[in-house]
DNA sequence: AAGGCGGGGCG
DNA sequence: CGCCCAGCCTT
């Protein structure tokens, strides 16, 4: 939970994580859905899925508990060079470095590195380590960077390592470690359909189980085309999904949703469609070919792998949305009055 | 080595 | 609005 996320967020969905799957066996044994759904709002839903899977591994390769050995950690899936390091220096007293975000810029500082590789810091930080409370120093690091060797305005003046910096000396700690991103993120239109059936519940999609928002559901959306209408995007995200909408029927601008991920910002442009019409029925099975309701989808999930699904207010609250999509349903319940 | 991959908080 | 957060995985 804790890779690229601050622990003041992680706090609350530990605490809930916790009492959900209290063990390595209750994680192993949860559906996916469930492991997904808790994560909801965490972000870089692939930490999800690893973790999952590694609790299986676990369970298969080590008896339930989790291996001391660093090669059988980092053979784990989200286990890369940062959280083997840290499990294996903290939890088992190995003399491991773990450099995350904080003891980059640290070590950056401290040496004056205008660009330091991955394995150049791990060297780096790897000479430092002692052998007495290895974890104990790799945690000292991290909190020196995120107490006094601050990103921006950090705290010099208070440093116990002040003495020995490098970049303090020559006046470029400002500039370490060097700044990334280059020009603005590109902008994405999702026209997004919000259709209900007769019943009023509402037609959601399941994302692929890779990628962007991987194993999420969503409302039908699809990338406005050059020299296409976002009603139109949207309708035509609707028909794949496998509403049925009369040819003239009559979309209502609801709302737009902004939201800016990692690597581009989308805004989510919502169209209520009226007339979902018999086929409602039909959409409740999974679109998926040869994939019948009751299959066993991967993690044992009780949805679907794949498909679509007509969800109420009570099946939606369950469901594993993206927190764009959970303001596209409040879009969408504001507006089921008027419609 | 570079890019994909969320979401929130802060200056 | 840009930057960054107890990074990992794939290419």
């Amino acid at each position: 939970m804790l890779q690229q996320t601050r622990v003041e967020t992680v706090l609350p969905y530990y605490a809930r994580w916790l009492k959900r799957f209290p063990t390595v066996a209750a994680l192993a044994d949860a559906p996916l859905d469930d492991v997904l759904k808790s994560w909801e709002g965490l972000g870089y839903y692939a930490r999800a899925r690893n973790l999952h899977r590694a609790a299986r591994l676990v369970q298969e390769r080590h008896g339930g508990s989790l291996p001391d050995d660093p090669e059988a950690l980092r053979a784990l899936p989200g286990f890369g060079e940062y959280t083997t390091g840290a499990v294996a220096s903290i939890a088992y007293g190995r003399r491991l470095p773990a450099v995350d975000g904080n003891v980059r810029r640290v070590l950056s500082r401290l040496y004056d590195l205008p660009a330091p590789t991955a394995a150049e810091l791990r060297e780096t930080a790897a000479a430092l380590v002692p052998a007495d409370r290895p974890g104990d120093f790799n945690q000292a690091l991290m909190e020196l960077g995120a107490t006094i060797c601050t990103p921006r305005s950090p705290r010099c003046a208070e440093c116990p390592v002040a003495e020995f910096c490098l970049a303090l000396a020559r006046g470029t700690v400002a500039e370490r470690p060097g700044r990334k991103r280059v020009g603005a993120l590109p902008l994405e239109i999702v026209g997004t359909a919000v259709v209900r059936d007769a019943a009023g519940r509402l037609l959601l999609v399941r994302r692929p189980a890779t990628g962007l928002l991987g194993g999420l559901w969503e409302f039908p959306g699809a990338v406005v085309g050059p020299d296409e209408a976002p009603e139109a995007a949207a309708r035509r995200a609707a028909l794949a999904a496998g509403a049925v909408l009369a040819p003239d029927a009559a979309a209502t601008a609801i709302g737009v949703v902004e939201h800016t991920f990692s690597h581009k910002r989308v805004a989510y442009r919502a169209f209520a469609f009226r007339g979902a019409g018999a086929a409602a029925a039909d959409a409740a099975e999974p679109s998926g070919a040869g994939v019948a309701p009751g299959d066993p989808v991967q993690g044992g999930g009780r949805h679907p792998a794949t498909g679509r699904t007509w969800a109420d207010e009570t099946a939606l609250a369950e469901l594993a949305l993206p927190v764009a999509q959970r303001k596209l349903a409040r879009l969408a319940a504001a507006a089921r009055p008027r419609l």
